[in-house]
DNA sequence: GTGAATGTTCCGCAATACGGAACGCGGGTT
DNA sequence: AACCCGCGTTCCGTATTGCGGAACATTCAC
Protein backbone atom coordinates (compact mmCIF):
# COMPACT_ATOMS: atom_id res chain seq x y z
CA UNK A 1 0.00 0.00 0.00
CA UNK A 2 2.10 2.94 -1.33
CA UNK A 3 -0.19 5.73 -0.91
CA UNK A 4 -0.10 8.05 2.18
CA UNK A 5 -3.36 7.96 3.80
CA UNK A 6 -2.32 9.56 7.23
CA UNK A 7 -5.08 12.17 8.43
CA UNK A 8 -2.92 15.20 8.58
CA UNK A 9 -6.17 17.52 9.55
CA UNK A 10 -4.76 17.04 13.29
CA UNK A 11 -6.32 19.87 16.26
CA UNK A 12 -4.41 19.69 19.22
CA UNK A 13 -6.43 19.90 22.10
CA UNK A 14 -4.25 21.57 24.89
CA UNK A 15 -6.35 21.96 27.70
CA UNK A 16 -6.91 25.27 28.43
CA UNK A 17 -6.55 26.24 24.61
CA UNK A 18 -7.97 29.56 23.19
CA UNK A 19 -11.18 27.35 23.58
CA UNK A 20 -11.76 28.84 26.85
CA UNK A 21 -15.56 28.32 25.58
CA UNK A 22 -17.38 27.09 29.11
CA UNK A 23 -19.33 25.19 26.62
CA UNK A 24 -16.46 22.94 24.95
CA UNK A 25 -16.39 19.48 26.46
CA UNK A 26 -12.38 18.95 26.34
CA UNK A 27 -12.86 15.19 27.40
CA UNK A 28 -14.90 14.39 24.56
CA UNK A 29 -12.97 16.46 21.52
CA UNK A 30 -10.15 13.93 23.10
CA UNK A 31 -11.73 11.29 22.82
CA UNK A 32 -12.44 11.88 19.53
CA UNK A 33 -9.09 13.09 18.79
CA UNK A 34 -8.32 9.59 19.62
CA UNK A 35 -10.67 8.06 17.51
CA UNK A 36 -9.00 10.15 14.09
CA UNK A 37 -5.41 8.56 15.41
CA UNK A 38 -6.36 5.36 13.60
CA UNK A 39 -6.15 5.88 9.84
CA UNK A 40 -5.96 3.10 6.89
CA UNK A 41 -2.14 2.89 7.34
CA UNK A 42 -2.04 2.91 11.41
CA UNK A 43 -3.87 0.31 12.11
CA UNK A 44 -2.77 -0.89 15.81
CA UNK A 45 -2.30 1.98 18.39
CA UNK A 46 -0.51 1.79 22.04
CA UNK A 47 -0.98 4.45 24.56
CA UNK A 48 2.35 5.86 24.06
CA UNK A 49 2.16 6.09 20.55
CA UNK A 50 -1.58 8.04 20.58
CA UNK A 51 -0.32 10.23 23.85
CA UNK A 52 2.62 11.64 21.57
CA UNK A 53 0.03 11.96 18.63
CA UNK A 54 -2.47 14.01 20.10
CA UNK A 55 -0.32 15.75 22.57
CA UNK A 56 -2.92 13.95 26.07
CA UNK A 57 -0.49 12.79 28.76
CA UNK A 58 -0.71 9.20 29.08
CA UNK A 59 -2.57 8.26 31.85
CA UNK A 60 -5.78 10.07 30.06
CA UNK A 61 -5.10 8.44 27.20
CA UNK A 62 -5.51 5.08 28.83
CA UNK A 63 -8.29 6.45 30.71
CA UNK A 64 -9.92 7.37 27.79
CA UNK A 65 -9.27 4.31 25.24
CA UNK A 66 -10.36 2.20 28.34
CA UNK A 67 -13.76 4.14 27.79
CA UNK A 68 -13.61 3.90 23.83
CA UNK A 69 -13.45 0.36 24.05
CA UNK A 70 -16.39 -0.31 26.41
CA UNK A 71 -18.16 1.60 24.55
CA UNK A 72 -17.16 -0.25 21.30
CA UNK A 73 -15.68 2.02 19.28
CA UNK A 74 -11.76 0.37 19.38
CA UNK A 75 -10.93 -3.05 20.60
CA UNK A 76 -7.92 -4.00 22.68
CA UNK A 77 -5.63 -6.34 21.31
CA UNK A 78 -3.71 -7.86 24.45
CA UNK A 79 -1.18 -9.91 22.40
CA UNK A 80 0.26 -6.37 21.31
CA UNK A 81 -0.70 -4.56 23.76
CA UNK A 82 -2.44 -1.94 21.18
CA UNK A 83 -5.68 -0.77 19.97
CA UNK A 84 -7.69 -0.69 16.73
CA UNK A 85 -10.80 0.68 15.79
CA UNK A 86 -14.04 -1.13 16.47
CA UNK A 87 -17.05 -2.18 14.69
CA UNK A 88 -19.44 1.08 16.70
CA UNK A 89 -17.25 3.56 13.97
CA UNK A 90 -19.22 1.98 11.45
CA UNK A 91 -22.38 2.44 11.60
CA UNK A 92 -22.24 6.45 12.56
CA UNK A 93 -21.10 6.54 9.13
CA UNK A 94 -24.04 4.54 7.51
CA UNK A 95 -26.37 6.57 9.43
CA UNK A 96 -25.05 9.22 6.86
CA UNK A 97 -24.61 8.33 3.96
CA UNK A 98 -28.45 7.00 4.01
CA UNK A 99 -29.51 10.14 4.42
CA UNK A 100 -27.81 12.23 1.87
CA UNK A 101 -30.43 11.46 -1.12
CA UNK A 102 -28.34 12.43 -4.26
CA UNK A 103 -26.31 9.39 -3.87
CA UNK A 104 -29.29 7.40 -5.27
CA UNK A 105 -30.80 9.66 -7.42
CA UNK A 106 -27.33 10.00 -8.72
CA UNK A 107 -26.18 6.51 -9.03
CA UNK A 108 -27.42 5.84 -12.15
CA UNK A 109 -25.77 8.59 -14.10
CA UNK A 110 -22.50 8.56 -12.23
CA UNK A 111 -22.27 4.90 -13.49
CA UNK A 112 -23.24 5.64 -17.58
CA UNK A 113 -20.13 8.60 -17.22
CA UNK A 114 -17.46 6.22 -15.26
CA UNK A 115 -18.27 3.63 -18.35
CA UNK A 116 -17.98 5.92 -21.07
CA UNK A 117 -15.11 7.38 -19.63
CA UNK A 118 -13.49 4.09 -18.54
CA UNK A 119 -12.77 6.47 -14.94
CA UNK A 120 -13.98 6.59 -11.19
CA UNK A 121 -17.27 9.12 -10.57
CA UNK A 122 -17.16 10.23 -7.43
CA UNK A 123 -18.97 12.49 -4.99
CA UNK A 124 -16.82 14.37 -2.21
CA UNK A 125 -18.01 16.49 1.05
CA UNK A 126 -15.48 18.41 2.86
CA UNK A 127 -14.30 17.10 6.41
CA UNK A 128 -11.42 19.66 7.94
CA UNK A 129 -8.97 19.91 5.27
CA UNK A 130 -9.80 16.57 3.42
CA UNK A 131 -12.17 16.15 0.68
CA UNK A 132 -13.97 12.67 1.64
CA UNK A 133 -15.98 9.93 -0.72
CA UNK A 134 -19.58 10.11 -0.08
CA UNK A 135 -19.98 8.20 -3.91
CA UNK A 136 -18.17 6.42 -5.96
CA UNK A 137 -18.79 4.36 -9.03
CA UNK A 138 -15.97 3.18 -11.10
CA UNK A 139 -15.93 1.80 -14.68
CA UNK A 140 -15.93 -1.83 -14.66
CA UNK A 141 -12.42 -1.98 -16.98
CA UNK A 142 -9.57 -3.53 -15.37
CA UNK A 143 -7.36 -0.77 -14.16
CA UNK A 144 -8.42 1.74 -11.39
CA UNK A 145 -7.47 1.72 -7.97
CA UNK A 146 -10.95 1.00 -5.70
CA UNK A 147 -11.42 4.38 -3.40
CA UNK A 148 -14.21 3.34 -1.60
CA UNK A 149 -16.80 5.66 -0.02
CA UNK A 150 -14.98 7.62 2.73
CA UNK A 151 -11.67 7.99 1.46
CA UNK A 152 -9.86 10.94 2.07
CA UNK A 153 -8.10 13.42 -0.47
CA UNK A 154 -6.58 16.48 0.00
CA UNK A 155 -8.25 19.51 -0.93
CA UNK A 156 -5.60 21.78 -2.73
CA UNK A 157 -4.10 19.72 -5.27
CA UNK A 158 -7.45 17.38 -6.35
CA UNK A 159 -10.25 18.31 -8.77
CA UNK A 160 -12.63 17.59 -6.50
CA UNK A 161 -11.51 19.69 -3.91
CA UNK A 162 -10.84 23.05 -5.81
CA UNK A 163 -14.39 21.71 -7.31
CA UNK A 164 -16.09 22.18 -3.68
CA UNK A 165 -13.85 25.47 -2.80
CA UNK A 166 -15.42 27.49 -5.81
CA UNK A 167 -18.98 26.00 -4.87
CA UNK A 168 -18.91 27.69 -1.47
CA UNK A 169 -19.98 31.39 -0.36
CA UNK A 170 -17.01 33.47 -0.02
CA UNK A 171 -16.49 33.76 3.47
CA UNK A 172 -15.70 29.58 3.95
CA UNK A 173 -14.21 29.92 0.92
CA UNK A 174 -11.83 32.56 2.51
CA UNK A 175 -11.43 30.54 6.09
CA UNK A 176 -10.58 27.26 4.44
CA UNK A 177 -7.83 28.69 2.33
CA UNK A 178 -6.70 30.37 5.45
CA UNK A 179 -6.48 27.34 6.69
CA UNK A 180 -4.81 25.34 3.82
CA UNK A 181 -2.04 28.39 4.15
CA UNK A 182 -1.46 28.23 8.08
CA UNK A 183 -0.81 24.22 7.31
CA UNK A 184 1.86 24.58 4.78
CA UNK A 185 3.27 27.94 3.96
CA UNK A 186 6.03 26.71 2.09
CA UNK A 187 3.71 25.23 -0.34
CA UNK A 188 1.04 27.77 -0.47
CA UNK A 189 1.93 29.55 -2.91
CA UNK A 190 1.90 26.63 -5.41
CA UNK A 191 -1.33 25.64 -4.15
CA UNK A 192 -3.16 28.98 -4.11
CA UNK A 193 -1.99 29.01 -8.14
CA UNK A 194 -3.92 26.04 -8.74
CA UNK A 195 -6.57 26.92 -6.05
CA UNK A 196 -7.45 29.60 -7.93
CA UNK A 197 -7.25 28.43 -11.31
CA UNK A 198 -9.61 25.93 -10.47
CA UNK A 199 -11.63 28.74 -9.28
CA UNK A 200 -11.57 30.56 -12.27
CA UNK A 201 -12.39 27.44 -14.49
CA UNK A 202 -15.34 26.92 -12.48
CA UNK A 203 -16.81 30.51 -12.45
CA UNK A 204 -15.63 30.42 -16.34
CA UNK A 205 -16.70 26.95 -17.75
CA UNK A 206 -18.21 24.97 -14.58
CA UNK A 207 -15.99 22.78 -14.22
CA UNK A 208 -11.85 22.55 -13.07
CA UNK A 209 -8.92 20.25 -13.43
CA UNK A 210 -6.14 18.83 -11.98
CA UNK A 211 -3.98 16.70 -14.59
CA UNK A 212 -1.20 15.03 -12.25
CA UNK A 213 -1.02 17.37 -9.62
CA UNK A 214 -1.97 15.34 -7.32
CA UNK A 215 -0.67 11.97 -8.55
CA UNK A 216 1.54 11.82 -11.60
CA UNK A 217 -0.49 9.21 -13.03
CA UNK A 218 -4.17 10.56 -12.33
CA UNK A 219 -6.17 13.81 -13.85
CA UNK A 220 -9.62 14.28 -12.88
CA UNK A 221 -12.26 17.10 -13.27
CA UNK A 222 -14.43 18.36 -10.88
CA UNK A 223 -17.49 20.36 -10.69
CA UNK A 224 -19.17 22.26 -7.41
CA UNK A 225 -22.66 21.04 -5.96
CA UNK A 226 -25.14 22.02 -3.24
CA UNK A 227 -27.82 19.16 -2.70
CA UNK A 228 -31.62 19.91 -1.95
CA UNK A 229 -30.66 20.83 2.26
CA UNK A 230 -27.86 23.36 1.38
CA UNK A 231 -24.46 20.54 2.01
CA UNK A 232 -21.75 21.67 -0.38
CA UNK A 233 -19.96 19.37 -2.58
CA UNK A 234 -18.45 17.86 -5.58
CA UNK A 235 -18.47 15.74 -8.44
CA UNK A 236 -15.40 14.66 -10.23
CA UNK A 237 -14.59 11.67 -12.94
CA UNK A 238 -10.79 11.02 -12.71
CA UNK A 239 -8.51 8.36 -13.41
CA UNK A 240 -5.29 6.73 -15.48
CA UNK A 241 -3.75 10.19 -16.56
CA UNK A 242 -2.78 8.50 -19.96
CA UNK A 243 -6.67 8.15 -20.73
CA UNK A 244 -7.95 11.18 -19.12
CA UNK A 245 -5.73 13.73 -21.52
CA UNK A 246 -6.24 17.57 -20.45
CA UNK A 247 -8.03 17.92 -24.45
CA UNK A 248 -10.23 14.89 -23.20
CA UNK A 249 -11.16 16.15 -20.08
CA UNK A 250 -11.48 20.04 -21.23
CA UNK A 251 -13.75 19.11 -24.45
CA UNK A 252 -15.17 16.46 -23.60
CA UNK A 253 -15.26 14.81 -20.00
CA UNK A 254 -15.49 18.08 -18.23
CA UNK A 255 -18.49 19.72 -20.06
CA UNK A 256 -20.26 15.67 -19.77
CA UNK A 257 -19.61 15.89 -15.94
CA UNK A 258 -20.88 19.59 -15.65
CA UNK A 259 -24.32 18.77 -17.68
CA UNK A 260 -24.49 15.73 -15.38
CA UNK A 261 -24.86 18.02 -12.36
CA UNK A 262 -27.22 20.17 -13.96
CA UNK A 263 -29.36 17.64 -14.75
CA UNK A 264 -29.00 16.65 -10.76
CA UNK A 265 -29.76 20.24 -9.69
CA UNK A 266 -32.19 19.96 -11.66
CA UNK A 267 -34.18 17.03 -9.83
CA UNK A 268 -33.14 17.39 -7.11
CA UNK A 269 -34.21 21.15 -6.70
CA UNK A 270 -38.05 19.77 -6.97
CA UNK B 1 -38.71 3.63 3.96
CA UNK B 2 -40.57 0.35 5.60
CA UNK B 3 -37.83 -1.10 7.30
CA UNK B 4 -37.10 0.23 11.42
CA UNK B 5 -33.81 1.11 11.28
CA UNK B 6 -33.92 2.33 15.02
CA UNK B 7 -30.79 1.67 16.76
CA UNK B 8 -32.36 -0.45 19.93
CA UNK B 9 -29.19 -1.01 21.68
CA UNK B 10 -29.39 2.43 23.61
CA UNK B 11 -27.33 2.50 26.46
CA UNK B 12 -28.11 5.13 29.34
CA UNK B 13 -25.46 6.38 31.06
CA UNK B 14 -26.45 7.94 34.08
CA UNK B 15 -23.71 9.47 35.65
CA UNK B 16 -23.84 7.26 38.71
CA UNK B 17 -24.49 4.14 36.70
CA UNK B 18 -22.69 1.07 38.16
CA UNK B 19 -19.76 2.35 36.10
CA UNK B 20 -18.20 3.93 39.42
CA UNK B 21 -15.11 3.04 37.74
CA UNK B 22 -12.48 5.92 37.90
CA UNK B 23 -11.40 5.05 34.61
CA UNK B 24 -14.98 5.62 32.66
CA UNK B 25 -15.18 9.16 31.16
CA UNK B 26 -18.53 10.02 31.39
CA UNK B 27 -18.01 12.98 28.77
CA UNK B 28 -16.86 11.16 25.97
CA UNK B 29 -19.26 8.06 26.32
CA UNK B 30 -22.33 10.44 26.04
CA UNK B 31 -21.21 12.26 23.49
CA UNK B 32 -21.11 9.35 21.54
CA UNK B 33 -24.29 8.32 22.56
CA UNK B 34 -25.67 11.65 21.08
CA UNK B 35 -23.88 10.64 17.69
CA UNK B 36 -25.71 7.26 17.72
CA UNK B 37 -29.01 8.95 18.49
CA UNK B 38 -29.07 9.36 14.97
CA UNK B 39 -29.76 6.04 12.52
CA UNK B 40 -31.13 6.31 8.61
CA UNK B 41 -34.63 6.65 10.41
CA UNK B 42 -33.60 10.05 11.74
CA UNK B 43 -32.48 12.73 10.25
CA UNK B 44 -32.86 15.70 12.24
CA UNK B 45 -32.83 16.08 15.69
CA UNK B 46 -32.73 18.51 18.12
CA UNK B 47 -31.62 19.13 22.08
CA UNK B 48 -34.93 18.57 23.22
CA UNK B 49 -35.31 14.48 21.51
CA UNK B 50 -31.80 14.33 22.34
CA UNK B 51 -32.33 14.72 25.41
CA UNK B 52 -35.36 12.19 25.78
CA UNK B 53 -34.25 9.72 24.02
CA UNK B 54 -30.68 9.62 25.93
CA UNK B 55 -31.50 10.89 29.36
CA UNK B 56 -29.55 13.82 29.37
CA UNK B 57 -30.21 16.43 30.78
CA UNK B 58 -31.37 19.43 28.57
CA UNK B 59 -28.52 21.79 28.81
CA UNK B 60 -25.56 19.33 28.56
CA UNK B 61 -26.88 17.92 25.52
CA UNK B 62 -26.40 21.34 24.07
CA UNK B 63 -23.39 21.54 25.74
CA UNK B 64 -21.90 17.85 23.77
CA UNK B 65 -23.77 18.74 20.61
CA UNK B 66 -21.89 22.34 20.59
CA UNK B 67 -18.86 20.71 21.06
CA UNK B 68 -19.58 17.98 18.71
CA UNK B 69 -20.37 20.51 15.76
CA UNK B 70 -17.20 22.08 16.35
CA UNK B 71 -15.32 18.91 15.52
CA UNK B 72 -17.06 18.39 12.48
CA UNK B 73 -19.12 15.51 13.90
CA UNK B 74 -22.79 17.22 13.95
CA UNK B 75 -23.93 19.79 11.65
CA UNK B 76 -26.16 22.69 13.14
CA UNK B 77 -29.15 23.66 11.13
CA UNK B 78 -30.20 26.86 11.61
CA UNK B 79 -33.39 27.02 9.74
CA UNK B 80 -34.69 23.78 11.79
CA UNK B 81 -33.19 24.15 14.84
CA UNK B 82 -31.86 20.96 15.26
CA UNK B 83 -28.60 18.57 14.37
CA UNK B 84 -27.25 16.16 11.77
CA UNK B 85 -24.64 13.88 11.08
CA UNK B 86 -21.58 15.81 10.19
CA UNK B 87 -18.52 14.54 7.66
CA UNK B 88 -16.38 13.34 10.43
CA UNK B 89 -17.97 10.20 11.28
CA UNK B 90 -17.47 9.03 7.54
CA UNK B 91 -13.71 8.75 7.65
CA UNK B 92 -13.93 6.80 10.86
CA UNK B 93 -15.44 3.72 9.58
CA UNK B 94 -13.52 4.24 6.30
CA UNK B 95 -10.54 3.85 8.12
CA UNK B 96 -11.66 0.75 10.27
CA UNK B 97 -12.89 -0.96 6.90
CA UNK B 98 -9.87 -0.81 4.65
CA UNK B 99 -7.72 -2.77 7.71
CA UNK B 100 -10.09 -5.78 7.80
CA UNK B 101 -8.43 -7.55 4.66
CA UNK B 102 -10.55 -10.42 4.45
CA UNK B 103 -12.62 -8.43 2.69
CA UNK B 104 -10.65 -7.46 -0.61
CA UNK B 105 -9.32 -11.64 -0.44
CA UNK B 106 -13.34 -12.81 -0.15
CA UNK B 107 -14.70 -10.27 -2.79
CA UNK B 108 -14.28 -12.10 -6.09
CA UNK B 109 -15.61 -15.42 -4.30
CA UNK B 110 -18.41 -13.76 -2.85
CA UNK B 111 -19.46 -11.62 -6.13
CA UNK B 112 -19.83 -15.46 -8.24
CA UNK B 113 -21.68 -16.89 -5.07
CA UNK B 114 -23.99 -14.34 -6.16
CA UNK B 115 -24.21 -14.34 -9.35
CA UNK B 116 -25.17 -18.30 -9.22
CA UNK B 117 -27.55 -17.70 -6.48
CA UNK B 118 -29.22 -14.63 -7.46
CA UNK B 119 -28.82 -13.12 -3.84
CA UNK B 120 -26.66 -10.82 -1.66
CA UNK B 121 -23.45 -12.04 -0.26
CA UNK B 122 -22.17 -10.42 3.06
CA UNK B 123 -19.87 -10.52 6.03
CA UNK B 124 -20.64 -9.13 8.79
CA UNK B 125 -18.98 -8.22 12.61
CA UNK B 126 -21.10 -6.99 15.45
CA UNK B 127 -21.75 -4.20 17.06
CA UNK B 128 -23.72 -4.03 20.40
CA UNK B 129 -26.55 -6.48 19.90
CA UNK B 130 -26.70 -6.19 16.12
CA UNK B 131 -24.78 -7.45 12.91
CA UNK B 132 -23.09 -4.66 11.20
CA UNK B 133 -22.12 -5.29 7.59
CA UNK B 134 -18.32 -4.77 6.37
CA UNK B 135 -18.75 -6.18 3.18
CA UNK B 136 -21.63 -7.06 0.60
CA UNK B 137 -22.17 -7.96 -2.76
CA UNK B 138 -25.15 -8.36 -5.12
CA UNK B 139 -26.36 -10.40 -8.08
CA UNK B 140 -27.23 -7.60 -11.07
CA UNK B 141 -30.66 -9.17 -10.99
CA UNK B 142 -33.25 -6.17 -10.85
CA UNK B 143 -34.96 -7.53 -7.32
CA UNK B 144 -33.02 -7.00 -4.48
CA UNK B 145 -32.61 -4.06 -1.68
CA UNK B 146 -29.18 -2.78 -1.61
CA UNK B 147 -28.22 -3.47 1.94
CA UNK B 148 -25.38 -1.33 1.90
CA UNK B 149 -22.36 -1.81 3.91
CA UNK B 150 -22.53 -0.14 7.61
CA UNK B 151 -26.50 -1.33 7.63
CA UNK B 152 -27.60 -3.34 10.48
CA UNK B 153 -29.46 -6.41 11.16
CA UNK B 154 -30.65 -8.02 14.62
CA UNK B 155 -28.59 -10.56 15.62
CA UNK B 156 -31.02 -13.21 17.07
CA UNK B 157 -33.45 -13.67 13.84
CA UNK B 158 -30.91 -13.69 11.01
CA UNK B 159 -28.76 -16.10 9.10
CA UNK B 160 -25.82 -14.18 9.92
CA UNK B 161 -26.10 -13.29 13.33
CA UNK B 162 -26.71 -17.13 14.59
CA UNK B 163 -23.70 -18.06 12.65
CA UNK B 164 -22.11 -14.95 14.59
CA UNK B 165 -23.43 -16.62 17.86
CA UNK B 166 -22.12 -19.87 16.52
CA UNK B 167 -18.36 -19.05 15.83
CA UNK B 168 -17.67 -17.32 19.23
CA UNK B 169 -16.27 -18.56 22.30
CA UNK B 170 -18.94 -19.92 24.85
CA UNK B 171 -18.41 -17.15 27.15
CA UNK B 172 -18.80 -14.38 24.79
CA UNK B 173 -21.50 -16.18 23.54
CA UNK B 174 -23.44 -16.83 26.77
CA UNK B 175 -22.84 -13.21 27.42
CA UNK B 176 -24.64 -12.18 24.46
CA UNK B 177 -27.46 -14.26 24.81
CA UNK B 178 -27.88 -13.06 28.77
CA UNK B 179 -27.88 -9.27 27.10
CA UNK B 180 -30.40 -10.42 24.39
CA UNK B 181 -32.66 -12.11 26.97
CA UNK B 182 -32.45 -8.63 29.22
CA UNK B 183 -33.93 -6.59 25.94
CA UNK B 184 -36.67 -8.66 25.16
CA UNK B 185 -37.70 -11.09 27.79
CA UNK B 186 -41.25 -11.12 26.08
CA UNK B 187 -40.01 -12.88 23.16
CA UNK B 188 -36.89 -14.40 23.93
CA UNK B 189 -38.10 -18.22 24.45
CA UNK B 190 -38.74 -17.40 21.17
CA UNK B 191 -35.64 -16.51 20.14
CA UNK B 192 -33.85 -18.44 22.11
CA UNK B 193 -35.09 -21.72 19.84
CA UNK B 194 -33.96 -20.09 16.48
CA UNK B 195 -30.76 -19.61 17.94
CA UNK B 196 -30.12 -22.53 19.47
CA UNK B 197 -31.43 -24.23 16.05
CA UNK B 198 -28.77 -22.23 14.78
CA UNK B 199 -26.02 -23.58 16.92
CA UNK B 200 -26.99 -26.93 16.45
CA UNK B 201 -26.99 -26.56 12.40
CA UNK B 202 -23.57 -25.08 12.04
CA UNK B 203 -21.97 -27.66 14.83
CA UNK B 204 -23.58 -30.23 12.43
CA UNK B 205 -23.22 -28.79 9.02
CA UNK B 206 -21.26 -25.31 9.19
CA UNK B 207 -24.09 -23.27 8.47
CA UNK B 208 -27.30 -22.35 9.66
CA UNK B 209 -30.78 -20.68 8.40
CA UNK B 210 -33.23 -18.10 8.72
CA UNK B 211 -36.16 -18.49 6.49
CA UNK B 212 -38.82 -15.47 6.48
CA UNK B 213 -38.10 -15.51 10.53
CA UNK B 214 -36.59 -12.05 10.09
CA UNK B 215 -38.48 -10.08 7.03
CA UNK B 216 -41.35 -12.80 5.89
CA UNK B 217 -39.72 -12.61 2.35
CA UNK B 218 -36.23 -13.05 2.56
CA UNK B 219 -34.73 -16.05 3.31
CA UNK B 220 -30.89 -16.84 3.92
CA UNK B 221 -28.10 -19.12 5.25
CA UNK B 222 -25.03 -17.65 7.38
CA UNK B 223 -21.24 -19.50 8.11
CA UNK B 224 -19.49 -18.19 11.18
CA UNK B 225 -15.64 -17.00 10.55
CA UNK B 226 -12.61 -15.56 12.41
CA UNK B 227 -10.34 -13.79 10.41
CA UNK B 228 -6.26 -13.88 10.45
CA UNK B 229 -6.48 -11.40 13.71
CA UNK B 230 -9.23 -13.44 15.71
CA UNK B 231 -11.96 -11.01 14.95
CA UNK B 232 -15.33 -13.39 15.00
CA UNK B 233 -17.69 -12.49 11.80
CA UNK B 234 -19.89 -14.37 9.70
CA UNK B 235 -21.04 -14.25 5.90
CA UNK B 236 -24.45 -14.90 4.56
CA UNK B 237 -25.73 -15.37 1.33
CA UNK B 238 -29.53 -14.08 1.23
CA UNK B 239 -32.16 -12.77 -1.01
CA UNK B 240 -36.06 -13.33 -2.00
CA UNK B 241 -37.44 -16.33 -0.26
CA UNK B 242 -39.42 -17.19 -3.50
CA UNK B 243 -36.16 -17.99 -4.80
CA UNK B 244 -34.38 -19.53 -2.03
CA UNK B 245 -36.48 -21.88 -0.54
CA UNK B 246 -35.53 -24.24 2.32
CA UNK B 247 -34.69 -26.80 0.54
CA UNK B 248 -32.47 -24.95 -1.88
CA UNK B 249 -30.12 -23.46 1.37
CA UNK B 250 -29.74 -26.43 2.67
CA UNK B 251 -28.60 -28.47 0.17
CA UNK B 252 -27.29 -26.14 -2.31
CA UNK B 253 -25.96 -22.46 -0.68
CA UNK B 254 -25.83 -23.29 2.02
CA UNK B 255 -22.81 -26.17 1.59
CA UNK B 256 -21.92 -24.05 -1.07
CA UNK B 257 -21.21 -20.76 1.37
CA UNK B 258 -19.69 -23.32 3.91
CA UNK B 259 -17.06 -24.28 1.32
CA UNK B 260 -16.14 -20.44 0.38
CA UNK B 261 -15.71 -19.62 3.52
CA UNK B 262 -13.50 -22.13 4.08
CA UNK B 263 -11.26 -21.81 1.25
CA UNK B 264 -11.09 -18.42 2.50
CA UNK B 265 -10.00 -19.66 5.99
CA UNK B 266 -7.15 -21.02 4.12
CA UNK B 267 -6.17 -18.44 2.15
CA UNK B 268 -6.09 -16.23 5.00
CA UNK B 269 -4.22 -18.62 7.34
CA UNK B 270 -1.58 -18.76 5.73
C1' DG C 1 21.69 -7.17 35.34
C1' DT C 2 20.85 -2.97 33.62
C1' DG C 3 18.38 0.41 30.99
C1' DA C 4 14.88 1.99 28.23
C1' DA C 5 10.85 1.26 26.56
C1' DT C 6 5.84 0.37 27.60
C1' DG C 7 1.02 0.60 30.13
C1' DT C 8 -1.62 0.92 34.54
C1' DT C 9 -2.68 2.48 39.19
C1' DC C 10 -2.57 5.94 42.78
C1' DC C 11 -4.24 9.96 44.60
C1' DG C 12 -4.62 14.93 45.83
C1' DC C 13 -6.16 18.81 43.38
C1' DA C 14 -8.84 22.09 41.04
C1' DA C 15 -10.57 22.64 36.87
C1' DT C 16 -14.44 20.99 34.70
C1' DA C 17 -18.53 19.46 33.42
C1' DC C 18 -22.89 19.39 35.56
C1' DG C 19 -27.86 20.57 35.82
C1' DG C 20 -31.71 23.24 38.18
C1' DA C 21 -33.56 27.57 37.41
C1' DA C 22 -34.31 31.38 34.81
C1' DC C 23 -34.49 33.67 30.36
C1' DG C 24 -35.72 34.66 25.53
C1' DC C 25 -37.91 33.21 21.50
C1' DG C 26 -41.22 31.66 18.08
C1' DG C 27 -45.66 29.76 16.84
C1' DG C 28 -49.96 28.14 18.03
C1' DT C 29 -54.63 28.89 20.06
C1' DT C 30 -58.42 31.42 22.25
C1' DA D 1 -53.34 41.17 21.90
C1' DA D 2 -52.57 38.30 25.53
C1' DC D 3 -51.67 33.83 26.58
C1' DC D 4 -49.40 29.46 26.68
C1' DC D 5 -46.44 25.88 25.47
C1' DG D 6 -42.24 23.93 23.96
C1' DC D 7 -37.82 24.74 22.58
C1' DG D 8 -32.80 26.08 23.13
C1' DT D 9 -29.45 28.73 25.48
C1' DT D 10 -27.23 31.10 29.28
C1' DC D 11 -26.26 31.55 34.22
C1' DC D 12 -23.79 30.15 38.00
C1' DG D 13 -22.78 27.68 42.42
C1' DT D 14 -21.42 23.17 43.26
C1' DA D 15 -18.99 18.89 43.74
C1' DT D 16 -17.97 15.69 40.56
C1' DT D 17 -14.90 14.30 37.55
C1' DG D 18 -11.43 14.10 34.89
C1' DC D 19 -6.63 15.32 35.32
C1' DG D 20 -1.62 14.27 35.27
C1' DG D 21 2.83 13.87 37.94
C1' DA D 22 4.87 10.27 40.23
C1' DA D 23 5.36 5.76 41.35
C1' DC D 24 4.79 1.07 40.07
C1' DA D 25 4.72 -3.00 37.29
C1' DT D 26 6.25 -5.48 32.77
C1' DT D 27 8.50 -6.52 29.02
C1' DC D 28 12.09 -6.43 25.85
C1' DA D 29 17.03 -5.78 24.26
C1' DC D 30 21.65 -6.31 24.84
Amino acid sequence: MAIDYTNNDVQQFGKGDEAKDRQFVTALARGLELLRCFSPGERYLGVAELSRRTGIPKPSVSRLAGTLVKLGYLNFLPSLGKYSLGSGVLSLGYAMLSNISVRQIARPMMQELAEYSQASVSIGICDRLSMVYIESVRSNAPIGIRRGIGSRLPLALTAIGRAYLAGLPKAEQDSLMHQLSLRDEQNWPRLRTGIEQGLRDCAERGFCLSVGEWERDVSAVGVPFTDGEGRPMAFSCGGAAFLLTRDRLEHDIGPRLASLVRHISGISRI
